[in-house]
DNA sequence: CGGATCGTTGACAGGTATCAATGCTGGTGG
DNA sequence: CCACCAGCATTGATACCTGTCAACGATCCG
């Protein structure tokens, strides 16, 4: 996990009103009046796979919605291991903790090359001072954040190690309907799992035999209807 | 787990402004003015232990902030068991999924006796639109919830069951002076750490031989610093 | 080609789930 | 009042699973 440079791509407010994804994002309602409140700038910023958004107690200026990719959240234990406690993909807030002022909670890591747009957390105070439109977009989010904490919980923490992987491939997988999805490394599914590297290694190298799973590099498919067998 | 009546002891917006842990609730940065926003009854109610706060999926229109007593936030599972994902405690708030809409994702179990109050939230929504002083708050809480989460995927799901029993222990003792505090049955025990009830009851069992731990009926207290030796 | 990193596999010990039986306690009804 | 019952806690025996330690293979890159 070596740190990479970050390339800046462009900036501008004007083109988030035609932004691709904007159904997805924290700015989905604003309407036209609402963008002429945005004074600072927003930019679009790319991250290469390993590469660190953001660092626990790093100071606070900027939250991320993540436009293409996949970010892990990583807390580090005191022996030199760390725990992945959450993955983010499109649409997904980064940092979002930053909104009440306090320091970023854990290490935002990128698992392969992302696509993010970096908003000032000035813009989004004074959105909400001065509109009532943003708050319905951020009490989602920091629900999805208790679902999916909820979710992790539930299904990715107990049971087998066998039913845990199965869970985090489906997960993996969503409803991708090229069903080809990013396969982490087995470091980081354990880190997702609570297992250790052996275990995980072992299991992914089963249902690779059992043809549950193909993978090259570290695109992967999966067989979903034999994988639910499974759980 | 059977249903339990519920008792109502008083309604009013007046005894907010008086009220004794005020400095912990959602509403403390309110003022004088803001309180005048609040048009819908909040209600104070007991909850006896097993009662049920909310359940899943139920129409939506209360947010409840715990005055005293420990509730469980519980998942069924399919194969009738269950898991509990999150303990909340004086101060904190429960279904707080309600303010943008969705349906309470979880069921809300009173562990013990407690009192809750039971806020509408039209109230929260009118205060939203007429004051920003509440969005700090909400903000905050939801930051809690996350930070909750990680701790308890980072800390309570991984290690062996002694590591997590001991955890659990330290972290329901929390910083009461008195070191007495409620200790959940073994079933319950398992279904927040993610083990056996068997498991939890040998390692419970095991601990009150090693006079780490002491309980009579429900309470119980801990030996802090030889606790600690195992983490 | 050699070295580094990651994935895979094996052997083994220790931990945990499972199945089963036995105490323990509070509440209920005779 | 006491006997009984239901629910919870505890304990035992055993098989299985997973962590640990170790070795080896695969791939990429300098």
């Amino acid at each position: 996990m070596k740190p990479v440079e970050i390339n800046q791509a462009w900036s501008g407010v004007e083109k988030c009103k035609l932004c691709s994804i904007r159904h997805l994002v924290l700015f989905a309602d604003l309407n036209e009046d609402d963008f002429q409140h945005l004074h600072h700038p927003i930019k679009e910023v790319e991250f290469k796979t390993g590469s660190i958004l953001y660092k626990r107690n790093d100071t606070i200026n900027y939250v991320y919605t993540i436009r293409s990719g996949l970010v892990k959240l990583v807390h580090y234990l005191p022996n030199g291991s760390y725990r992945i406690t959450r993955l983010l993909r499109q649409g997904d807030l980064a940092g979002i903790e930053a909104l009440n002022g306090s320091a970023y909670l854990q290490h935002a890591i990128a698992m392969q090359e992302t696509s993010v747009c970096k908003i000032p957390v000035k813009n989004i105070q004074q959105l909400n001072n001065e509109s009532a439109q943003l708050y319905k977009q951020l009490t989602a989010r920091w629900q999805k954040v208790q679902s999916d904490a909820d979710i992790w919980l539930t299904h990715l923490t107990m049971g087998s190690s066998k039913h845990r992987v199965a869970h985090l491939l489906i997960y993996l997988a969503g409803d991708k309907t090229n069903n080809e999805f990013f396969l982490p490394s087995r470091e980081d599914i354990g880190a997702l799992l609570a297992i250790t590297t052996e275990t995980a290694s072992r299991i992914i190298a089963e249902f690779k035999r059992e043809d549950l799973l193909k993978s090259q590099k570290n695109l992967a498919s999966i067989d979903r209807s034999k994988l639910k067998l499974i759980l």
